[in-house]
RNA sequence: GCUCGGGUGGCGAAAUUGGUAGACGCGAGGGACUUAAAAUCCCUUGGGAUAAGAUCCCAUGCGGGUUCGAUCCCCGCCCCGAGCACCA
């Protein structure tokens, strides 16, 4: 859109019209110089912080999806600033990890070059925006007086006990020669080369989440989040209770030996016709029948080979026999053990038993190799004595058969009495199991924080004092991943070797650095502390401060970041350095926008770059139509075209202003449409229905100016601060052009007065059989017998009823369906 | 396969979750202003029947059900999107 003609015309120069780009230049000067965004974090009365997912600055600069979870977030921050809180928006830059260092490999240059420049371009694009952050509190996790305290952070787990050290796979190209990312595994197959991954056994380090998996799940009863993020930590911490049954066998030797199994199926029991230990499991090699040694070791060798996905989307069993036998504790008879990879010594105790009747991958498994299958359970209208040609997994509607004693027992009754019948021997208990597994934090990468660690040749493993952190990430010219499967910085002597802090002799560096998410999972206690450069938080500002009030961000980190940062916020708590343990209050997750119709794509072609949208419509314009696209929480699709109608509702409300009166009295009626539009706008921001309250500002806009009426001051002004959130700058324009003082953000929103919102005659529907036939207009307290008289007063509902009605059905206010 | 979203005009979407289906916006059509165009302003805009703005019928992915009344609740399907994926 060019406005330059409206504004150019000779024959209308008293005319102003709307110029986004001089009006957003103006106040994001005036912002900066009267420090309109700082907040005072010592004096705030009713703090309220807001935080926004911090993005990781990236060479082609701001992407829309930013723009639109950082508008959602800066338009519920200055609501919250307009109902008299101190808010306390703070911004900063995720810019370790793979992603800058994968686009530094690509373009050739170094990170730390290139982070930096794409922080110095963020920077100005979000200023742009117009957002109300307090730029005095910016951090980037590359900066070493902040991945000072992620390392501090190390050393805190360690000592907590909660950091370990094992061996771990991680993928590997056997052809790039080095540790890829699983991002950078695409089907099984490098990501660059397209060679098949492989997994490697690496030293890690690990910290203990999973000790903390009961609360992590139980907290999520009480803290105010999206219900789509709740659910998504939940499946991932994957509570499941069951039974752990131990079965016996010899070893080769001829010793006992005892093999536990996990099941959430213990009722199944007597349909347990073999047994599967994973690969890894470390029995594997005394079970293992000298005729077989050799079959089964080139199966853990092969698949050992395989990459991590490839392994875990197969569908086709593999498995070899290890020729020895176990016992059922329950039938008391002996069954096979096999060796799958279809189990995964992951999770359980790394071995299973088998029941191909009523679990489908033991029925696959049991089919392949022509193990027995028995039916154990069976549902209300089947035959027990027809083979099954799947597994029945149904559990409401089954009963036990061939169980012996507990014949005729429900499943549900069964898995209690086959528990408590095994526990007598001590053959088996009831246990919980988590999914979640420990968080692996080491990358075998550069750009990173160095994991705060020396070897020592007498004193082993030792941590960095606390006094010499940093341990400085240095920049070293060939960043590049090689074959020796560890980091880069593993080639440096100069930086690894270094003399123990403990006894002074030779030690090596740690030379992995840590995972990305470890930088994230902390930033929001840094925000209110930058400055203080002693410690990690500030008690004070950090008790004035946190939690936070408010996260909005998207549902892609439902279960990484947060429950990362769930976690460390807890460890913290417990060492006794926080007085909370959930830190964020309220979390809700925002939706992705699209274009038309597909996912915003180099490939697609359909990348929205902000500066352009902004220069063309302007900031506030583009944002108001971001929340206006479509509903929050869910996204929308963006279509260039639309962004003129936010635009054009910008433009009437500046024309309005230009032209209101100030004589005489304001329009009953309008008013009272205000009021409405002030109740409906000042419901929808807290919830975060932006779209409708767009919607309905646009709708008041249209009352305003309904048959070229000129609007009176007194109903035009209150809508300048309801646009405000949305429309930051043009509100301060108008604002000061009507009169106000200060910043409009400093002002108070508008206050609804119910009665005047209230209409005093309403609309009544009236049905007949449910189905409309009229509409009356009564006074809005009419009672169920005058509204039946005025109903059926009207021809057309007449015309429906023949004869005393029925029922009545009266919504008082709403609705009268006669019943005939 | 499992989990979570979602399916409503030409398009993006509303409907205070059982009470007027389609608010608001885009686009389209018509008109005013203009030498003209752009911009701006006004009117129309789910489909059909009808002389009609009166009135009636049909319509919220499909098929059933509950109810005076269903976009909303229940049962059985189909399609789209996102995430997880051999978790015993």
């Amino acid at each position: 859109m060019d406005n330059s003609a409206t504004r150019d015309d000779p024959f209308s120069p008293s005319v102003v019209a709307y110029d986004p780009q001089a009006i957003e230049r103006k106040w994001q000067r005036i912002w900066q110089e009267r420090g309109t965004n700082n907040t005072d974090l010592q004096r705030a009365q009713r703090p309220f912080y807001t935080l926004m997912m911090f993005p990781y600055p990236s060479a082609e600069g701001l992407h829309v999806g930013n723009l639109f979870a950082f508008t959602g977030n800066d338009i519920y921050g200055r609501f919250q600033r307009l109902m008299g809180h101190n808010v306390f928006e703070p911004l900063g830059y995720d810019a370790f990890g793979i992603h800058s260092e994968n686009y530094a490999l690509k373009v050739g240059q170094h990170p730390m070059d290139l982070i930096p420049r794409n922080i110095a371009n963020f920077r100005r694009q979000l200023e742009r925006a117009g957002l109300m952050v307090d730029w005095r509190y910016t951090l980037s996790t590359t900066e070493p007086n902040y991945y000072k305290w992620t390392q501090w952070l190390f050393l805190q787990l360690l000592k907590q006990g909660l950091a370990y050290k094992k061996q771990a796979a991680v993928n590997w190209c056997p052809s790039c020669k080095t540790v890829l990312a699983n991002e950078q595994v695409v089907g099984g197959h490098c990501e660059r080369c397209g060679t098949p991954v492989e997994q490697r056994l690496l030293e890690q380090w690990f910290f203990r989440i999973s000790d903390y998996a009961p609360r992590l799940l139980e907290n999520l009863d009480y803290i105010d989040w999206s219900e789509t993020t709740k659910t998504a930590q939940r499946n991932w911490i994957g509570r499941s209770e069951g039974a752990e049954i131990s079965f016996a066998t010899k070893d080769v030797k001829g010793g006992e030996c005892e093999i536990p199994v996990f099941t959430t199926r213990p009722d199944t029991i007597y349909g347990a016709t073999y047994m599967v230990l994973a690969p890894e499991h470390p029995l594997v090699e005394q079970l293992t029948k000298p005729k077989e040694k050799k079959k089964v070791g080139a199966y853990r060798e092969q698949t050992k080979k395989q990459d991590i996905i490839t392994r875990k989307t197969s569908t086709e069993k593999t498995g070899v026999f290890t020729g020895s036998y176990a016992i059922n504790p329950a039938t008391e008879q002996q069954i096979p053990i096999w060796v799958s990879d279809y189990v995964l010594m992951e999770y359980g105790t790394g071995a299973i038993m088998g029941v191909p009747g009523h679990d489908q991958r033991d029925f696959e498994f049991a089919s392949k190799f022509e193990l027995p299958i028995v039916r154990v359970v069976c549902g209300e209208r089947e035959d027990a004595n027809t083979p099954l040609s799947a597994a029945f997994t149904e559990c409401e509607s089954g009963t036990l058969v061939n169980s012996g004693v507990f014949d005729g027992f429900r499943v549900e009754a069964a898995k209690k009495a086959i528990l408590e019948f095994l526990a007598r021997n001590d053959s088996a208990k009831p246990i919980v199991h988590y999914r979640l597994h420990d968080w692996c934090i080491s990358r075998q990468r550069y750009w990173g924080p160095p994991i705060p660690i020396i070897y020592c040749e007498s004193c082993g493993t030792v941590a960095v004092p606390e006094k010499d952190l940093p341990v400085v990430l240095p920049f070293v010219e060939d960043f590049k991943p090689d074959d020796s499967g560890v980091s880069p910085l593993a080639r440096h002597e100069e930086w690894y070797r270094v003399a123990c802090p403990k006894c002074g002799k030779t030690g090596r560096r740690e030379t992995d650095v840590s995972d990305t998410f470890l930088d994230s999972a902390w930033y929001f206690l840094r925000y209110p502390s930058v400055g203080h450069d002693d410690v990690p938080f500030e008690k004070t500002v950090t008790k004035k401060w946190l939690p936070v009030n408010s996260y909005i961000g998207g549902n892609e980190h439902a279960v990484l970041h947060l429950l990362y940062s769930r976690f460390i916020t807890m460890v913290l708590h417990d060492a006794g350095m926080l007085d909370f343990e959930e830190p964020f209050t309220r979390f809700r997750a925002h939706g992705h926008i699209i274009r038309d119709g597909a996912k915003m794509s180099k490939t697609h072609g359909n990348i929205v770059n902000p500066d352009e949208y902004i220069e063309r419509w302007g900031a506030d314009a583009f944002r108001s139509y971001l929340m206006f696209l479509g509903p929050y929480e869910q996204g929308g699709d963006f279509r260039d075209q639309s962004i003129s109608g936010t635009r054009r509702f910008l433009d009437r409300l500046f024309a309005s202003v230009q032209s209101m009166s100030t004589e005489g009295k304001p329009d009953p009626s309008v008013m009272r449409k205000l009021h409405q539009t002030i109740r409906k706008v000042g419901e929808d921001v807290p919830r975060l229905s932006y779209n409708t309250a767009v919607a309905a500002m646009m709708e008041y806009m249209n009352v305003l100016r309904k048959g070229e009426r000129t609007p009176h001051r007194d109903e035009i002004v209150p809508l300048i601060t309801l646009v405000s959130p949305f429309a930051p700058h043009i509100a301060e324009e108008l604002w000061e052009q009507t009169g106000g003082t200060g910043s409009v953000f400093d002002a108070a929103w508008p206050r609804l007065d119910p009665s005047l919102a209230a209409e005093d005659s309403i609309e009544l529907v009236v049905q007949v059989n449910g189905k409309v036939r009229s509409k009356i207009i009564v006074a809005r307290d009419i009672a169920e017998e005058a509204a039946v008289v005025a109903a059926l007063a009207d021809p057309t509902v007449a015309k429906f009823v023949s004869g005393a009605p029925k029922k009545i059905i009266f919504v008082p206010g709403r609705l009268l369906n006669i019943v005939a």
